[in-house]
DNA sequence: TTACTTCGTGTCAAATATACACTTTGGTGC
DNA sequence: GCACCAAAGTGTATATTTGACACGAAGTAA
């Protein structure tokens, strides 16, 4: 960007080799048993590919002329879900020149795309849904969406698996400091719901007594005065949690 | 990228508005009594504009078709400094549809750039060296660079300001978690120094006893049978930093 | 009434963080 | 060689945080 006596060389470069630019977005959701990520099914009726090779994908697209990097991973995430205003955090840009051009991922490209041979780099989100407003849009793109919990996720396409470790790993480090926990939960939550979240993100199990100590003296955590129901035992008293201003 | 029905949308964007990407770098160094950022000034003579023009600027380039962000890193760096194996990491992507188009940054561009209004993402990086081992290059790049002191940075070409803000900030909060401090310093250290290098870091006083205490107590750093020479009180004893396998 | 399941709670010990002030050492200059 | 200067180097007491640990209470279902 500096450099000028590198000039002819960047622009003869630039005019012959486009490097074309994505987002994609890791989208975890909690259902009270695992966290889930959303994945995509790339659709193989559509392109004219044998089923066999159909592989999950996390959901991403090209970023547009005019649209910055954090509406690209917005609007991405508005087509799959129907949400907006949902926690979205970028955390690395991965662009190895060689991420979209294994086979099995060529062959993909090649019925999608106009220069299938183009290098990708992608700028990878993470997001938080809460999975009880979560209204996946009947498109053919949202169609082929699903929930997969995060330990039993497949063979991906292009890097995505490592795109997906990275945003666990994100995740699992920004869980206690930045009380993103929050975003995967209904509104009104119990203790234990959040404390079953904290172990699945953080992979280990934590104490009871010590977590509770640890929720309670952050006073955005609001006790309500009201009880959970349906469950066949003592029910556990309701909180929600209070976004400072 | 995994969506198919807005395909022919992207590809006749991507055919008309190519979007350009790029890497910068802040480039850390610290002379014992400030840290550094090192600048690069907008070369005016060659590029026919007016000398009051010239701005300041991150070192960054365009990234080049079969080089990975991190290599491209790697080269500019190498290109300024002529050191290899230094600390370098990405911490954020900046991509803004008008990051570049400001008047003042399009003057410049329009006289470099064979597309100056392109939009151009940029990928982050800031980089910690230590200045008794830096050697800047005597090309015409490099003598354009300048180390500036973090408190006396002006206005800079781009969104450059905001970048160099974010690179201070991932800095903070990476310092004491990975120790990397210790590559802003020479190869032989003294406490004090060490202690310096971090109230200037974090921009906050540390008790001395209580800093000393936590050094001594990470294996890593290594008491040497030696002392400092050519001050004018008690000589400190010198440590050395032992990177782990 | 009993059996079952999860809820909800307190204490102690250990480790860590914080606050704080004086003596030591070497160099310089008289 | 003595006095002075400047930074080096060092310990303790207190507050806070972390981690380990077990049982009675509340509601449901049979």
């Amino acid at each position: 960007m500096s450099r000028s006596h590198n000039s002819e060389k960047i622009m003869m470069n630039t005019a012959t080799a486009h490097i074309d630019i994505s987002v994609d977005c890791a989208l975890f959701g909690f259902d009270g048993e695992a966290v889930n990520v959303l994945l995509i099914e790339q659709d193989t009726d559509q392109m004219q590919l044998p089923k066999e090779t159909a592989q999950m994908a996390l959901p991403g697209d090209l970023v547009l002329p005019n649209e910055s990097l954090h509406a690209s991973a917005r609007r991405v995430l508005k087509e799959l879900t129907s949400l907006e205003g949902i926690y979205l955090k970028q955390f690395y840009t991965f662009g190895s020149p060689e991420r979209v051009a294994q086979e099995k991922d060529q062959e993909w490209l090649r019925s999608l795309r106009m220069h299938p041979e183009r290098r990708v780099i992608t700028v990878a989100y993470y997001s938080l849904v809460k999975m009880d407003e979560f209204a996946p849009l009947a498109d053919s793109f949202a169609a082929r969406a699903q929930w997969v919990k995060i330990d039993e996720v497949p063979d991906l396409a292009f890097d995505h698996n490592e795109i997906l470790e990275s945003a666990v790993e994100t995740m699992q480090s920004e869980l206690m400091t930045k009380h993103i926990g929050f975003e995967l939960l209904p509104e009104k939550f119990t203790l234990s719901q959040l404390q079953t979240l904290y172990e699945l993100i953080l992979d280990k199990k934590l104490d009871k007594r010590n977590f509770r100590k640890n929720i309670k003296r952050m006073d955005q955590v609001i006790p309500l005065d009201e009880k959970q129901t349906g469950v066949l035992h003592k029910p556990a008293q309701l909180f929600k949690f209070e976004r400072e201003e």
